[in-house]
DNA sequence: ATTATACATTTGTACCTACAACAGTTGTAT
DNA sequence: ATACAACTGTTGTAGGTACAAATGTATAAT
């Protein structure tokens, strides 16, 4: 906690300077380490449910599907970050008994993946921890102000 | 490329949606992702000179101190993403030749680390390359909106 | 002086990411 | 029909992250 405090307190200094810094450099400074509080909120919040964020953002495009069958390349192209290997993500949801893979029929280079019932139970349960950390890490910013900033992020973006 | 134009595609439509899904889980989607698209792209072009963020991170912060020691914490508290792990980062700069790591002779439980006159020079040849990537990474947005960008950042994390 | 406590770093383990090499499958061009 | 290229996923390797336990050192309490 300590550590945690002081190593916050030093990072929020340099992106309160104004000057100093070039705007470029403050500005790209500033979205990733706010990417990483993010993460860690989020992380700590599924920590009691022993899952990690990636299994539990496959997870959830999963359910997405509502049954639909869902191979690798699906399931990469809607992921956050990218995905090098969804291969082992995928096999330790197995293991936990929330996801199936079958071999495709019709291509049998293809996989295909569904969530189980457990699977979907799961997600209902921590579903609500979620979205509480969500609109706790926004709750500083007002509606406005998170439209302007997604509109800013989006725009960034090209 | 076309994966990667698809998968950002596909994301790009969900943070464009203003409805459907909530603005603090939209919110939280869109720094994350624009946070790992930064990462990549400073990433690449660290790629040429075969170091990662992390490392070329320590050797800034080592740059930074201008020949006084630094010890471990001092790093930690610096960096932009927790590390759980300076320890083996700093073994492999000290590989490379561009750090030196030695005992602390006043209190023997700290080391000291410093930056070579090899990691100096290699400092000074990817800074540039860096400094363009940052600034690319921006030129979507004027100086006021990053501003702005910066403000609600800084406003979110309280 | 001895013991307990805190500190600074290292080490071990499990998981994730990036990249490259590989293997099996499919489609296609001749 | 065969050869070749493209596709889809798996596996191997090197680095990075998070957490917990271990090691060695310094400081405080008694």
């Amino acid at each position: 906690m300590y550590l945690q405090q002081l190593y916050m307190k030093e990072l929020e200094d340099i992106l309160l300077t104004t000057s100093e810094i070039p705007l470029a450099k403050k500005t790209v400074l500033n979205i990733s380490y706010t990417g990483n509080v993010i993460r860690d909120s989020i992380s700590n919040t599924l920590k009691p449910s022993d899952i990690s964020i990636e299994q539990f953002n496959v997870l959830r495009i999963l359910r997405g599907q509502k049954g639909k069958a869902t191979n690798l390349q699906d399931i990469q192209r809607r992921m956050v970050s990218k995905m090098s290997n969804t291969t082992r993500l995928v096999d330790k949801l197995i293991l936990k008994g929330f996801v199936e893979r079958f071999i495709c029929k019709k291509n049998r280079r293809k996989v295909e993946i569904f969530i189980t019932p457990q699977g979907l139970e799961f997600l209902k349960e921590i579903d609500p921890l979620v979205a509480e950390a969500e609109t706790d890490i926004t709750s500083p910013l007002s509606e406005e102000e998170l439209k302007t900033l997604n509109n800013l992020l989006t725009k960034l973006r090209n």
